[in-house]
RNA sequence: GGAACGGUGGCAGAGCGGCCUAAUGCACUUGUCUUGAAAACAAGAGACCUUACGGGGUCCGGGGGUUCAAAUCCCUCCCGUUCCGCCA
C-alpha cells in the first residue's frame, strides 16, 4: 500500500505520479481516501478523549469504593457508563470508516519511479539492453533451430504433456528422463550461481490468506491463485510470496541490510485470464519450477540492488548460450505493486517469439507496508536511532524453468536433431552432454 | 485427530478484577567513580496512532463478550509444549 501520510501531505504530486499509469480510477480513489482519512482522524480524537475520561472516572470509582463512599461512587459510575456507550458508538463508526479505507488502500497501486518511461501498454516498453542475437539477427538462426520445442521434446521422448493432462488437467506439463534431469539441473545451477550473496531458503508452498495479501496477490487477483478452502490456505504463485513475508511484522537491524534470499519452489497459477493461449509446450502451465531471488533493503541500497539483480539474470541466461534482451516496463504496463520493473526476455527460434523468463522489480516500501517489515536506522556512531523505517523490497526470477528449458531445446538443437546441453549444466547431468544422443 | 498445560516488554519470569502508570533478574543506554576498563551506585530505555508539542490514546497471542473498570473472568480462533493415536 501507499503511505497515507505522504498522500495527505503531497496529494497533488502523488496524484500526478499515479496518473502516469493511465488508470483513470486512481484520482477518485485518492480523493475518497483523503476524505476517509480526515474522518478517521476526527473519530480517533473523539474516541481517545472519551476513553481518557473513562479511565479517569474509573480510577475515581475505585478510590471512592475503597473510602467507603458508595453513594458518590454510584454517581460517577453512571457517568462513566454513559461515556462507555458513547465510545461504543464512535468505535462503530471508526470501524466502518477504517475498513473502507483499508479496502481502498489495498486497491490503490504503487507510485511509479520518476525514471519509469511513459507509455500506455506493453507495446511501449523500450529495450534497454540488447537484443543479443547471432549474426544476422532474427534471421541468423539455422533451419534446424526453427523447430518448436514441443516437437523436439516429443521426438526425443523428454516431454510428455499428453500424459500430464491425463493425470492432472490441461496446461500441466511433464518432463521425462534427461528432460526431467535438465529441469532440475537448471534449478540447481541457478541456486549455486547466486549462493555467493543469497541465503537459500526452502519455504512452504502453501501460505495463509494474510501472507498472500502482503505481496499484493489478494484481494485483487484471487482468481489467479489456487485456493485450498478447507484449510484456508493458498498455493504460492511464486516464492516471492513466502520470501517477502519471511520477516513480516518484524523490525530488522540496519546492519543486516540488504538481506538477500533465494529459493527454489514450485509455482501454481490458475491462468484464469489466459485460457486457450500458449497451450502447447512449456510456455504457460498451471505448475512450474522457479528459482527466485529477493532482497530487503534500505531505500538507498535499492537502486543498486535492482541493477545488480538484472545483471545476474542476464549473466545466467548468457551462460546458457541463450539470446536475450532486457526491456523496461513503461508506466502504463507496470504491475500494481511495482515501483520500477525490468523484464528479461529470451528469444526462442523454434516458436519464433521473445519469451519473458524473468521480471526483476523494485517495490519501494509498498509491499513492506502491507507485510509490516521495518528496520532501525543507526547514526554516524553506529547507535540505533529512535523510530523505525519500512524496508524496500526487490525481487526477480533468477531462473524460470519451463521457458528456459524450451529455449535451450530450440536454440541448441543441432542439424542431427540432437540437443546440446549447455556446458554449465554438465555437472548436474550425470554425465550427459546431449539430449537424445 | 484426542487429552492436559501454556502464550506477559530484547530475553527470562511474577501478577489471576481497581496503588499494573506491569514486579524482579539478565542484557542494553547514559551518568558518577576511574588513566582506561571492570565492579558498584544512580537514572533511563519499546512499538503504534494523534497532538494546540504540555500531552492524550492503544498494545500482556488474535478477535469477541461481561464490567464503572480486564493481563486478570467468559466465549472463540491461532500458535506452542507434553502424552496418546496416526504416519514419512
Amino acid at each position: 500500500m501507499i503511505d497515507v501520510r505522504q498522500l495527505r501531505e503531497h496529494a497533488d504530486e502523488t496524484c500526478s505520479a499515479l496518473a502516469r499509469r493511465g488508470d483513470v480510477t486512481c484520482d477518485s480513489q485518492v480523493k475518497e481516501l483523503l476524505e476517509l482519512d480526515q474522518q478517521l482522524r476526527q473519530l480517533t480524537a473523539r474516541r481517545d478523549e472519551a476513553r481518557a475520561k473513562i479511565n479517569e472516572l474509573s480510577r475515581q470509582v475505585g478510590q471512592l469504593r475503597r473510602d467507603g463512599n458508595v453513594e458518590q461512587a454510584d454517581v460517577v459510575q453512571a457517568e462513566s457508563r454513559a461515556l462507555g456507550d458513547e465510545v461504543g458508538r464512535i468505535e462503530g463508526e471508526h470501524e466502518t470508516v477504517s475498513s473502507k479505507m483499508h479496502d481502498l488502500l489495498l486497491h490503490i497501486p504503487n507510485v511509479p519511479h520518476p525514471d519509469v518511461p511513459a507509455g500506455a501498454s506493453d507495446d511501449d516498453n523500450p529495450v534497454v539492453s540488447g537484443p543479443f542475437l547471432p549474426n544476422g539477427g532474427l534471421d541468423g538462426f539455422a533451419a534446424h533451430q526453427r523447430v518448436p520445442h514441443w516437437e523436439i521434446g516429443e521426438a526425443l521422448g523428454i516431454l510428455d504433456n499428453e500424459r500430464a493432462t491425463k493425470i492432472a488437467a490441461s496446461m500441466f506439463t511433464m518432463q521425462r528422463g534427461a528432460g526431467a534431469t535438465m529441469a532440475r539441473a537448471l534449478c540447481q545451477y541457478a541456486l549455486d550461481s547466486n549462493a555467493d550473496e543469497f541465503e537459500e531458503i526452502r519455504p512452504p508452498s502453501l501460505v495463509s490468506t494474510a501472507t498472500l495479501t502482503s505481496t499484493g496477490q489478494l484481494p485483487k487477483f484471487a482468481d489467479d491463485a489456487y485456493a485450498i478452502e478447507r484449510d484456508d490456505l493458498w498455493c504460492i504463485p511464486t516464492a516471492e510470496v513466502p520470501l517477502t513475508s519471511l520477516y513480516g511484522g518484524e523490525i530488522l537491524d540496519a546492519g543486516n541490510l540488504p538481506a538477500r534470499f533465494m529459493a527454489y519452489s514450485p509455482c501454481f497459477r490458475r491462468e484464469a485470464g489466459s485460457a486457450g493461449r500458449d497451450t502447447r509446450g512449456m510456455l504457460r502451465a498451471h505448475e512450474f519450477d522457479k528459482v527466485e531471488i529477493l532482497a530487503l533493503a534500505t531505500p538507498e541500497q535499492a537502486p543498486g540492488l535492482l541493477s545488480d539483480m538484472v545483471t545476474r539474470v542476464e549473466l545466467m541466461i548468457s551462460s546458457l548460450g541463450l539470446h536475450h534482451r532486457v526491456i523496461e516496463i513503461c508506466s502504463g504496463d507496470l504491475g500494481q505493486s511495482h515501483h520500477r520493473s525490468f523484464d528479461i526476455e529470451v528469444y526462442a527460434p523454434g516458436c519464433e517469439q521473445w519469451l519473458e523468463v524473468s521480471s526483476v522489480s523494485w517495490f519501494s516500501d509498498y509491499q513492506a507496508r502491507r507485510a509490516d517489515i521495518r528496520y532501525r536506522q543507526v547514526d554516524a556512531d553506529g547507535k540505533p536511532v529512535k523510530g523505525t523505517v519500512l524496508v524496500h523490497t526487490l525481487n526477480g526470477s533468477a531462473l524460470a524453468v519451463p521457458r528456459v528449458w524450451a529455449a535451450i531445446l530450440e536454440t541448441h538443437r543441432q542439424a542431427d536433431g540432437i540437443v546440446a546441453i549447455p556446458e554449465v549444466l554438465w555437472p548436474y547431468m550425470r554425465g550427459l552432454t546431449v539430449l537424445g544422443g
